[in-house]
DNA sequence: GCAAAAGTGTTCGGCGTACACCCATGC
DNA sequence: GCATGGGTGTACGCCGAACACTTTTGC
């Protein structure tokens, strides 16, 4: 089992990995991940590992794909059950350790993982895109109130390209993903954001 | 590891079951399936079953969900990872045998399932509804050549409703999925249907 | 008053949908 | 010539994309 988690920090998408401290492929980074425990569900196994890495529970978190031979699993014909989770970084507490170390990496900039772990990063990110465009998979990025800029920049650093301000307002609103809220933020000698929430969401 | 695996007969959507023979469920039907067979990968283990069950291979076959626990497994813990297929009804040459049988059961009028079985056809039938829409996988459905009205039907099946003859025919062509051939079909009295193919698809 | 980010409308092309008639053939 | 299914075109509403100026605030 394991879990790509993403996070959205300064305008670059970022994904936890974990750097190795045993064989096989002892120092090399990959995606967090372990062995089921006795009588855990693949998904509680996936909770527990992303709330084990972040201290986050609650979170959009999705299974992916199953890869057949990528895990770290001495024993052949065991499988690993790929699953993908979103979290706001202002929520995130990194696990302290100094074995088996997680960090934050820009997907930019990963370096040489362990097994096929580029292969899993790179159908979790198709994917997460594919999600941005029909669903609020989003709000599990950002605080629970944020402005439109904020938000369009999350969407900007995932899709990987910008977007216009005045059509990205007007398609959100139109999903009725999200809606406005009675507060402005003043930050700066400008204008006051309009703060805004996910509706379906708390 | 299981396999959905889907044909279109006479206007129906149909999925194969196996009549179980053995406990756990014995005597139920259930979705075909069983362990990885020593050095296997997941898809190799897929393209067998199927080709077990139907004879059939070189179709449309791809992941589809793992689930926990309604694997016919002994041991706690395994899990089952589910692929679903579509196949050509023409092609087909079911299974003989009296033990552990196959047979087609129309989406309709599905028995009784052992374990959780209900719910991957569910999930199956969902994806292939969304794969339909944006992909060419009715190639699988269908022999090399065919008519619209064909191709028309196995849409109508799968969607479960009816579409409009002209705007399907735009739409499709639109594609660049299927090409027609210079070939036309007789068959009855009455003007001759031009036969079309896959493109991409020898 | 000016710098800086917030907020707002219109136009256009493409796509899905609704809808009705002529065409080619076999008997 | 008529019954049967094959084959075609137009109009409209919605949605995504392109594009520039006014508003509100802090200093």
């Amino acid at each position: 089992m394991l879990v790509v988690i993403f996070t959205v920090v300064e305008g670059a998408l970022q994904v936890l990995l974990i750097e190795r401290s045993a064989a096989p492929a002892e120092g090399r980074w990959a995606i967090p991940g372990g062995a089921l425990q006795h009588g855990e569900s693949l998904e509680q196994a996936a909770v527990r590992k992303l709330a084990e890495e972040t201290g986050v529970t609650d979170v959009f978190l999705e299974q992916l794909y199953t890869f057949g031979d990528l895990d770290a699993s001495p024993h052949e014909g065991s499988v690993g059950v790929a699953w993908f989770a979103l979290v706001d970084p202002a929520r995130v507490r990194l696990a302290q350790r100094t074995a088996w170390r997680p960090e934050w990496w820009s997907l930019a900039e990963i370096p040489p993982l362990a097994f096929d772990n580029e292969l899993v990063i790179d159908v979790a990110r198709t994917r997460l895109i594919g999600k941005l465009q029909y669903t609020d998979a989003a709000y599990s990025l950002l605080p629970t109130t944020f402005t439109m800029r904020e938000l369009q920049e999350v969407y900007e650093a995932i899709l990987g390209r910008t977007l216009d301000k005045r059509n990205f307002r007007r398609r959100l609103l139109a999903t009725d993903f999200i809606a406005a809220t009675s507060e402005l933020r003043s930050d700066g000698r400008h204008r006051p954001a309009r703060l805004y929430r996910f509706a379906n969401r708390s």
